[in-house]
DNA sequence: TCGGATCGTCAGCTCGACTGACGATCTGCC
DNA sequence: GGCAGATCGTCAGTCGAGCTGACGATCCGA
């Protein structure tokens, strides 16, 4: 359930004075309540927000490979290894041998897979709207628009971060 | 130098199309390009982000014991033993016992660590704005109120967890 | 004064991520 | 056709951050 789970009784205390204008400070808590939210949204699917993110670009995308999947979401192409592993093992996607290319394994969703992630994917939303209650709409959008923009900074001056070309 | 460093080389693409509008993500990414940004700029004064933010807390406050300041910083007491190991080891804090409790040790600056604290705060501030270049004033002031609010959500419907009082 | 709480410490564990090596396979080039 | 070099999946080992559980020293309230 995302470390950190500290001092949580002792009642939820502001930041401290000196870290509470800090950003590593106010993103870190934010990714860690989230992350926190997220898990127990996902508990009950037997899967972690990882699984769950590796899941939806398989479903997204046409047979990837594990390296391509790997790299499609910036993990280690050895620790992919055993996340594929660990998802295998629980018939949510399989491997298969690429005929094409024997070096590589193509990974598809099963059925169960595909009937998980879409569970799963609407609990992790709602848990995505209880971290972002309180907030307006605009705020909500701005807050992903920034967030994309830091992420990836314009090469040179102009324009946003781009924002995925389809 | 902050975990997650990836295929760097090959060419900073975009987030994988499933998963750029998932807050998840996105804060994730965003807290790993700053801790980097942020793990160079104090490279040059031997220590890193947790240890500068340890530093801060402790020149901020009265003389604190360790607990209170681990609890500040919402950080185990146990993993706050070894961290004051090393800051001690580098001669940037020291530890006294308490004479009024014996138990505790209070926890103090040096000059030295005074020096280093005001230096390196300075080169990591710049790293933020490096971080936040491409945004106007007001989207980085909106964000960092919006982090706020979604830490410390509101406990009842309304108050701090506003976020438009411009 | 004595039992229970508090504080600092330490050993051991988990988890995510990385490095380095290895075998199997593919590809470009002679 | 054959071979050097790249690519892919795998595995063992390591690291950093964080946690749990235990322990000794100390404090405090009944």
């Amino acid at each position: 359930m995302a470390r950190q789970s500290f001092t949580r009784d002792s009642a939820r205390l502001g930041p401290p004075a000196p870290l509470a204008d800090r950003l590593g400070y106010l993103l870190k808590h934010a990714q860690l309540r989230l992350a926190d939210l997220g898990a127990s949204a996902l508990a009950p699917f037997g899967i972690n927000g990882r699984e769950c993110a590796v899941l939806l670009v398989i479903d997204d995308a046409p047979p990837l490979s594990q390296l391509e999947l790997a790299r499609r979401m910036e993990i280690d192409r050895t620790t992919m290894v055993a996340l594929i592993d660990e998802l295998e093992a629980k018939a949510l996607l399989a491997r298969h041998p690429d005929p094409r290319d024997r070096r590589r394994n193509v990974v598809t969703l099963t059925d169960s897979g595909r009937t998980t992630l879409r569970e799963a994917r609407s609990a992790h939303d709602h848990a995505e709207e209880r971290f972002l209650d309180g907030l307006s709409e605009q705020d909500s959008a701005h807050l992903k628009r920034i967030l994309r923009a830091v992420i990836y900074p314009a090469p040179d001056g102009r324009g946003p971060g781009r924002t995925s070309e389809h």
